[in-house]
DNA sequence: ATCAGATTGATGATGTGTCAACAAACAGTA
DNA sequence: TACTGTTTGTTGACACATCATCAATCTGAT
């Protein structure tokens, strides 16, 4: 089999990407965590908790939402846990299930860190680029989620 | 003050990337893993070393081309000295400098990995694209990059 | 009722990324 | 020479991600 090299312009832009990715992700992670003390891994477990109705969330649900492995969701609740974000108890309905709820602690931490995280996502992305960009960018990500999502088996996450 | 929020497309552009960002970074692991036993951190740094004369850089230089933090950059070449695709010598121009140089097994991996992971980038996100699509998110990650680049100090506090 | 298989979750090992603190060597200056 | 500040790299602590393995529970067929 011979290898088809990127050319110019698709090695711009995936290198791009690639930059992209990882600056962005550094710059999000430090502002969290100066502004707020809570991390990215933080911020997107609270995000879905503090929406849910009650604060609760079955562990399940949480991780199919998030798109996370188990083990990664188990971790990261025992490290919220300790910090006192959240609380893990008994599900009612399956004794195998977990209750995950947000905690008075944990629901003002996201509060007070949400309108930052949205001022740094602003400041260095949306506000930088236009609708276009931002629809072609959507779109993007669309294409390749499909994309991704049905390789691996088709799981039907629902969201858009 | 007043938190602007994200409209809906610009909540869709944000949280697309996001995703992308999160399952295009496992997925080309995973496949890089499997593949060659690499991870991309590996890559990454072999991908220089490989194309520097004599297969040797100064650990400065490999910094600033990959644009890491000192300890990480110190701490991947632990590992990868560890697993032997590169080697530390003393530099002979700088008593504080180190000189990297990738070993035999090092240039054999990346070698080998090279194919399989163009091929991961072609199938799992360039040949899903138009050429205007990849144009376009070249465009948006050095509008980005410039941003985060300049503003390299600051804080993005909600001024703008 | 029982048993096989699937689902839900925890745990330990290992690799990765970031921060703060440190040490050694250079460069410029008094 | 000695003093000061910068550059270069290491180390330890901690947070995150993935993999393999395990345990408990549920489900469905017999």
């Amino acid at each position: 089999m011979t290898t088809r090299w990127l050319n110019a312009d698709e090695e711009r832009a995936w290198r791009g990407f690639h930059r992209l990715r990882g600056d962005l992700t550094a710059r999000l992670n430090a502002e969290l965590a100066a502004d707020s003390g809570l991390t990215e891994a933080d911020f997107a477990v609270l995000v879905y908790l503090s929406e849910a109705p009650g604060g609760v969330m079955r562990a399940r649900e949480l991780q199919r939402e998030l798109a996370w492995d188990r083990s990664r969701l188990s971790h990261q609740l025992t490290r919220m846990e300790r910090r006192g974000t959240v609380e893990r108890r008994a599900c009612a309905t399956d004794a195998r299930g977990l209750d995950i709820s947000i905690t008075a602690a944990g629901r003002a931490a996201i509060t007070a860190a949400a309108p930052a995280h949205v001022a740094v996502v602003r400041h260095c992305f949306v506000n930088l680029l236009t609708p276009e960009q931002l629809a072609t960018l959507a779109d993007i990500a669309d294409i390749v989620a499909d994309h991704l999502e049905e390789a691996h088996g088709r799981r039907a996450t629902g969201d858009e």
